[in-house]
DNA sequence: AAATAGATTAGCCTCTAGGCTAAATAAAGG
DNA sequence: CCTTTATTTAGCCTAGAGGCTAATCTATTT
């Protein structure tokens, strides 16, 4: 039933999930979410941050780290939420932001439009 | 002498060329022109057409696929090619743009920070 | 309960991206 | 050489992105 073959190959890296792109309008409106976040540096610069933190921070462990000001920076976090790149967690009256590496994917996945002819 | 060793590996996929990041500056400046490139339906869309149209068509046949007009169109196209995304040749009165697939290794290498831990 | 700390929302301001029309440039053709 | 064809440049206009400050909301702490 799988359109791809698993451990047919070789590829060791990772699988692209394909059952995410069965749907292409949700996928192109991912597509559109995930790239329009990427297109900030500042956004970009978050999830690093986060990759490199473990992959979870509070919004002010985040904000601390940057030139501009809080709300500018919840700004960008919202936007980030926004395409799925991270989540949040109430926690007290701390949130805190954990980065979601699967939503790369969306990209990984359009790459792979490029791949074969 | 080659920067890129060819049949060593597994890896039948691509290869990313490491070289490439050898300048982070340099990187940096790519990631951003590259990410602003994307982050235009239109222009993402440009480079579905270019690369399922065999990877090279006129300013005018990319033009006439979209809704917008040339000038418009004519100014997305500016923007791949700033990003390094696309390629021109004037033959003649026409321009001929092509498509630059190992640009998108910008977007790839970018990925793969997140890849390990 | 008041004060403090963590973070977001509201509201404003500015600059640029991206759309359009009209004008200009460049090569081919008559 | 004047016209047509292919495409870009110039110039204008608008909406939205992204920055800031001030105000608000929600927990904690005292």
């Amino acid at each position: 039933m799988s359109p791809r073959r698993k451990g047919s190959g070789s590829a060791p890296r990772r699988q692209l999930d394909p059952a995410r792109e069965l749907e292409p309008a949700r996928e192109l409106e991912d597509v559109a979410r995930v790239f329009g976040a990427l297109s900030h540096a500042s956004r970009r610069h978050v999830l690093f941050v986060l990759h490199f933190r473990g992959g979870e921070l509070t919004a002010g462990q985040i904000a601390e780290r940057f030139a501009c000001t809080w709300p500018t920076t919840s700004r960008h976090l919202r936007g980030l939420e926004a395409a799925g790149l991270v989540t949040v967690e109430r926690r007290g009256r701390e949130r805190v932001y954990r980065l979601a590496r699967g939503r790369l994917d969306v990209v990984r996945r359009w790459l792979t439009w490029f791949d074969a002819v």
